[in-house]
DNA sequence: CTGAAAGCGCTAACAC
DNA sequence: GTGTTAGCGCTTTCAG
């Protein structure tokens, strides 16, 4: 009988049933082995029972232990962003990649999923997978968020909130960078070197951190330079251009224009190139971010560093140690952002 | 005894039963509401069970959904790349952005994870969760890719094979786009338009795409024009236009440069510049994908346009229709690449 | 149209 | 150090 049952059948996968009849010990006795419970098990039994393991290709299906354990072993990232390639921006990635390598040295799962909008996650949270806990990084004007935010709530699951400094919910931890301190920063280098007047470019669809640049960048000029705004479609690069250039025409080139992040101050450079101004001498430009792709634009933006994969990494910790645990530890983490080398901004006149 | 059923114990999410009780039917009737099997349930009762449901927040459990139907309800996507941000890559957040979207639509989840090496895949593959099938993209020497694959196969699930051609292999299907042909199609241009001399260069941590393309590449020169090659560390973009000016330093400037990928062809506009030669009366520059950072870098350089996210669809439906059905339909998928227009090939002389 | 019973693969708790 | 029992929440099957 023992051949009967150590055959698994065909066209199933093998169970701990199999691997135990296949080694003839008892089916604990494998989950133990597998669960590195090492005390319970002699050396010798658990050498035989790897080996069987291995023959038989044994892998443990993570929907039964799940049922058994409640828990789901997988922690999801969902992305709200009109552009349906929602992974297309690096910081989305770096997160993505933060939370990822985190999770599988934990045993977990990291399962990402883009919407459009409110309706989109409404979609979305009818037919998804369960999940042990979620983070999420949201786009758009603030009351939409803010409705993201308590959709997510609702679940009753640890919820990490990526760059939104979003307060009052339950059971949430907000994970941000400290782009308020970070755009000050920038922005009294560009004001140090000369410059009065300021135009802040911003995507016009908002990302909660653009709210904190802008806050930085007026702390900065406050009394000491003059900030105009503007909005720039951030998924048409040529029309942002356009922009910037129209914004110029309007009210004069200013004597810096501090991007809300890199791309949109990749944008300005090339505005200023088609209007024949030198950066930095002619306009200084900022950006925010530093991901790797700025050094495909000449001259290497002036910027500030983010530490998003730190950020993906710290959120997954957050939440797996909640799992395990009773509370998150605080309600926000945040981390520094640090100058990045670029020569977009004059020296400083101290410095010359 | 049904005030008793109906009141989800405290601190435990609500189970199909709290539902049946509260909604006062049995388990099977909202089992039949949530799979949408309405011709079994009266309207009057839907509604009963939807607001059951809605008031309660219930939410089925994934895991014994699937211990029961022997799911997973998650497909997973592996990429083999020595950079621990895996998603750094344009390529590969298109083809996941395009899984994901078509997997949530059918209820399935994309569980993303990144590993740097062969060891790292095994280390994965003995902790991670289980899917119900797997894309993976991995990068490296092709004995390397076939020794991942190899590994994959023998996890006994459908596998879909990304951007390479692989024969051979069990339960699998390789998903590319016809790279040989887009490559030929540019380097054609490249001749026609005077070039005689052609640097291809590629990234020296091989993508079998790249194979690809060099054979489309010599595949267009035979005869009409004579290729060298140069492999960059595509990580290090400065080290990139380095290593670029250094093979015109000993082997002269070519008339065209054919980058393997558009960072490339990138640093070679860079390099370009650098030695103050114009792009393209001096030497012309292409690049592959035209994924939207080339905008970045001016002059904009020409290209070829990747399907990736289309392919990213491709996989997704093709692994959903083999779980739901018996196997792959074909062993191999290609997608068209089309031209991306840019200002880096100098007008063809038939043009002119 | 609705209900009752059985079991998917795994592990905590408790024997031995 | 090893074995036995029970049950996690869901759906298939079959009986009303």
């Amino acid at each position: 009988m023992k051949a009967d049952r150590s055959r698994p059948q065909r066209g199933r996968p093998p169970t701990l049933r199999d691997v135990a009849a296949y080694a003839d010990v008892s089916m604990m006795t494998v989950s133990n082995v597998i669960n590195e419970r090492t005390a319970r098990v002699s050396e010798q039994t658990r050498v035989r029972i790897l080996a069987a393991i291995d023959k038989l290709g044994y892998r443990p299906q993570r929907s039964a232990r799940g049922l058994r354990m409640q828990r789901e072993y997988a922690i999801g990232l969902t992305i709200v962003r009109p552009d349906r390639r929602f992974l297309d921006d690096p910081y989305v990635t770096e997160v993505a990649a933060g939370m990822s390598n985190r999770l599988a040295a934990a045993g977990y799962g990291l399962m990402v999923n883009g919407v459009t909008d409110v309706d989109g996650l409404k979609a979305l949270l009818t037919h998804a997978s369960n999940v042990d806990g979620l983070a999420v990084m949201a786009s758009g004007p603030r009351p939409g968020r803010e409705e993201v935010y308590r959709l997510l709530e609702r679940l009753h699951h640890p919820l990490a909130i990526i760059q939104d400094d979003m307060a009052g919910l339950a059971d949430t931890c907000c994970f941000i960078q400290d782009d308020e301190t970070g755009a000050r920063m920038i922005t009294e280098q560009v004001i140090a070197a000369g410059a009065r007047t300021l135009l802040f470019a911003a995507p016009d669809h908002l990302w909660p951190a653009v709210e904190r640049r802008e806050a930085g960048v007026r702390a900065a000029a406050r009394r000491r330079a003059k900030v105009m705004r503007i909005g720039c479609n951030e998924a048409d690069f040529q029309g942002s251009i356009a922009t910037i250039l129209a914004a110029f025409e309007r009210r004069g080139v200013p004597d810096a224009v501090v991007g809300a992040n890199d791309q949109i101050g990749i944008a300005a450079i090339h505005a200023a190139m088609q209007r024949g101004l030198v950066v930095p001498d002619d306009l200084m430009v900022t950006g925010f971010n530093a991901f790797p792709f700025r050094q495909f634009s000449g001259p290497l933006i002036s910027s500030m560093r983010s530490p998003a994969y730190a950020l993906g990494e710290a959120a997954a910790v957050g939440l797996l140690s909640r799992i395990d645990g009773e509370g998150f530890e605080t309600t926000k983490q945040v981390l520094p952002v640090v100058p990045a080398e670029g020569v977009t901004i004059r020296m400083c006149r101290e410095t010359l």
